[in-house]
DNA sequence: TGGGTCATGTAACCTGTTACATGATTAG
DNA sequence: CTAATCATGTAACAGGTTACATGACCCA
């Protein structure tokens, strides 16, 4: 996956690999973390699948960079991927440990979910502010047309965070209404 | 993650592991995909750890089945991992494919949205339709208790499949405005 | 006689995570 | 003087995926 993240970042404009760690802490990181030590090898790996070239550009003071390009294979590469349709089925953590809660008391279970609560509220706001994040992709995205995509998926972004925070307000109260039926257990 | 999900079943009731397989195939799968061989591997790792024990039962017929159990320790270890406050950060695929589509053309996109839009149309019909999947989950919850868990599980997938709908009318939409804004590219 | 269920796994691989390592320049 | 930024990576580990392998019984 993370491979044609980076295509896709390289297919913008040429960069190194600390300039795609960049992108990815500053801009990606609300729906992909990836780690630089991961970055620099599948860069390796891209490179011995011909889908990128580099160049080593000297620096004066600073350690020489190594600058990456697409080739037109990873060019070819990255469209048959976005054209694949695969049933994205990721697990989720999340789900994983909401299931398993009957071993905990429910008020303990409230106290989850009041966490829950804050983290999306506060999630929200940070997304709807589009200067800050906007910011930062306009140094990578120019084009409209790629705009558009960019700003699809900081609005999932947003749908998401106001089904978590609707998710554990019902979650809450059928808590607080089992507390009633089974009281003091 | 799979480890305790292993830990969250036995706690229920004894179980081999092909039983465990038939529980995550048939009533986990909408939120976690487990292979056999790794179920069976991490079977092996949670005997190490002290977590489960087991006992082989001789059958006619059949080969023979190794029963498993929680341990006083593993039950500790569940307990810890539901307390355990991670922020979940999942990476998604899903955003990651969507980021990266103005390679592609309007009208490509616009099909992929359509891709989407029926399956989560599809997948809600599905989870809405209580009885044939409570029925799973009869043989496993029979305590109202944690069952409340199981369904706030549903409820999210429900939402979830809300949320896509609703995405993807959305993208469809801002996709048919920009054919017009940039016509015949 | 052929496919489904019961029941077990191994091996290799891929991808992501954690921890560690180096070293110069520059801004406060 | 010290922390951040630029710029590169390696090694070991953890967890999930794919492919393969065995074998008997039961139902149609």
């Amino acid at each position: 996956m993370l491979k044609h993240g980076i295509l896709g970042l390289l297919n913008y404009h040429d960069m190194t690999g600390y300039e795609i760690r960049g992108v990815f802490k500053d801009s990606l990181a609300f729906f992909w973390q990836a780690q630089t030590s991961q970055i620099y090898r599948e860069l390796k790996e891209l490179k011995a699948r011909g889908w990128v070239s580099d160049v080593t550009v000297p620096q004066k003071g600073k350690p020489d960079k190594n600058v990456f390009s697409v080739t037109e294979a990873g060019r070819e590469e990255l469209r048959h991927w976005l054209l694949e349709d695969r049933k994205e089925t990721a697990n989720s953590p999340l789900l994983m440990r909401t299931f398993f809660r009957g071993e905990l008391p429910p008020e303990e279970n409230i106290r989850y979910f009041e966490a829950m609560h804050r983290f999306a509220v506060e999630a929200m706001e940070t997304m709807k502010q589009p200067p800050a994040i906007a910011a930062e992709y306009e140094r990578v995205i120019q084009d409209p047309r790629r705009a558009v995509y960019w700003n699809m998926t900081i609005e999932y972004g947003v749908m998401y965070m106001d089904l978590l925070r609707r998710w554990s307000e019902d979650c809450m109260q059928k808590l607080e209404e089992m507390k009633h039926e089974y009281p003091a257990d």
